[in-house]
DNA sequence: TCCATTGATGCGACCGATCTCGTTGAAACG
DNA sequence: CGTTTCAACGAGATCGGTCGCATCAATGGA
């Protein structure tokens, strides 16, 4: 005891303040946190040995350790953490999420789940109060995981389970809906074109077999969507094409189409990213959209609403999804957490890349 | 001593674990943390007693508060947290940020600063091993925050200062050769369209004063750039107005521009976004880019290279300068941490959008 | 004058895990 | 047979704060 206040090479704490100002530690801490609770002289002289000391204020890990609550939740997706900007609709949907998180104070940790063994580690240690799990396909351990963390959370996109939370949108419809748009305008010639069916992306053209083992939800439900629809209409089984979201596999799709289908009038698209690539690549095959080919996404990003020409599409509640996960996990956990699921609307939203088939 | 082991309101623990297997609590932890450490019955023994606990695996907040490290970098923004998925720039910055974490294994953490009090409280408390600021203005504390946090940060497109490494790139060179770009073109007749200069957009013409006290760093150096190239090319000062980000303050400046200058050929933005919209809304005007008006850009986000024509721009390796940033948190924090600049070269990239002046 | 009340502080437990030592037992060695 | 060596494991300190409760002085009312 002596060389107690200069060169400390440790690094200065609540105590080491504390003891300095002759108060306890208590004290100091309240200082920091409710300097209302304690009288002006005393914690001048808290400050003041605070300061002289170099102390930084209450470390966030000792306060974390104590409180129980991290005050944020984590965001898990399936793949690199990129997805999360790269991907349009992904963005929307995080940008609701962060709009719920700032309003509630909370913040949001971004966590990576390339694979299998990195997924199970950072669900384990993430630093959160919930997770919201993105992406899911089914098969995955995401849920699992999640579950045996024993924290609150949300599945998006996901078949209803026991046990949990989920946001979805009824895929299903909203496809059919898409289908029967182009049908109602007179189409009787389909290409549907769909984002990865699996986690690995395999470009070409789907059988029933694959399009109904799908490991993607959403794509599974969608496909049956157009399939239903094109069935009601009495028309045989339309082609199916796996083309990725980027705009290679996009335009190999386009050709194989054209090249296999040449009737084909109309292109029936999972997703607005799919369906933006497809009439930015016919319109450099000199085709044009509406009047040669019919396009509708899925989705309804922003981008699809300033293309040229606007999008037809199933606009879906992106941000509204985000914001209600968030919701489902920091909201009142009162009673039948657990087992909720909130299904938002969808609707058609007419752009000015569909009309009527063009007569040949 | 009696209902210890069924119907435990609290959490249980690695120490309950640890006497229920009647063992300490290092080995439990060597059984979670380093398998190989405890012989294969004892930890069957543990693995078992941790199961018929419940016991879910070491809880994050004790390993924290022992490791220290947290493993996760804060990224920081001015502005509500949505400007993370909302700006294209931005996403690609994140993006390098999302890879280089993904690679180091650590975490993201989104932290806001909507305004001055939650950016204190947020910097204070965040749990992350270091700070990347971005979107920074003059003015703001969120520096001064970070250094009283006492955690390593990093500071993007922000003046050089003591104490603290810095990301950037030449803005002033790139505004000058995106200037003299056009001025080789032949053009004589601009106009300067710049996002915000201040917190607050104000659409609008910016007189000198106003472009010299611009508080976004950015903003000032392409701006100067500007005037330079046109000064040293014997030109008057050529008008800026700031649209904001957004298409109809850009509609706006279009509109304000045709009017009162009608001899301007040339369009001169300070962002990629900026020059999309100016692009969209001359299309939508009937009028033709490049053969009408050249637009160029900055930044050389991928919208552009993919626009209707293919953006002329001075591209940033945005992506890069995210990797840089993570680099300098993470990476060896050897000799020289706390002073270091890393400038990222900046490249003239010839789109469709620019051509020679209409002859009028 | 005395008790009840209020506000300011101190005290010690606790949050949950990990790390550093030191101990123990058995195998290996000469 | 005594000693060295090494792996396996236990005990206890530590990480940095915050919370509940006890304490103590000052104040106010009867």
């Amino acid at each position: 005891m002596g060389e107690s206040s200069t060169s400390q090479n440790k690094t200065v704490k609540l105590a080491d303040v504390a003891r300095a100002a002759g108060v306890s530690q208590g004290t100091v801490s309240n200082v920091f946190n409710r300097p209302g609770l304690v009288s002006e002289q005393l914690r001048e002289r808290v400050e003041e040995a605070a300061k002289s000391l170099g102390y930084r204020g209450p470390d966030p890990r000792g306060r974390l350790l104590r409180a129980g609550r991290v005050n944020a939740i984590g965001v898990v997706t399936v793949g690199p953490l990129n997805c999360f900007f790269d991907d349009q609709y992904t963005r929307l949907f995080l940008s609701g999420v962060a709009k719920a998180c700032e309003a509630r104070g909370a913040g949001i940790s971004l966590v990576s789940a390339v694979d299998d063994e990195i997924a199970a580690w950072n669900i384990r240690t993430a630093l959160v109060d919930g997770f919201i799990l993105n992406c899911l396909n089914e098969g995955n351990m995401l849920v699992e995981l999640a579950e045996k963390r024993g924290l609150p959370f949300v599945a998006v996109d996901f078949p209803v389970g026991p046990g949990f939370d989920v946001v979805r949108i009824d895929d299903y419809r909203g496809a059919r809906e898409a289908a029967q748009h182009l049908l109602d305008l007179g189409h009787r010639h389909f290409a549907v074109f769909t984002f990865e069916t699996e986690k690995e992306v395999r470009v070409g053209f789907v059988d029933d077999v694959r399009a109904e083992r799908a490991s993607f939800e959403v794509v599974r439900r969608r496909l049956t969507g157009y399939r239903d629809a094109f069935r009601a209409a009495g028309l045989p089984p339309q082609p199916v094409f796996e083309t990725g979201s980027e705009f290679d596999g996009v335009c190999a799709g386009v050709d194989a189409v054209l090249a296999a289908n040449p009737d084909t009038t109309a292109f029936v698209c999972t997703s607005d990213r799919v369906a933006l690539h497809v009439i930015t690549y016919l319109h450099s095959l000199g085709r044009k959209v509406p009047e040669d080919f019919s396009v509708i996404g899925f989705d309804g990003i922003e981008e699809a609403a300033n293309s040229i020409p606007p999008l037809t599409t199933i606009y879906q509640p992106a941000i509204g999804k985000g914001e209600a996960a968030v919701e489902l996990i920091l909201g009142d956990k009162s009673d039948d957490a657990g087992g909720r699921v909130v299904e938002l609307p969808i609707e058609l939203v007419s752009g000015a890349s569909t009309s009527s088939p063009r007569k040949t």
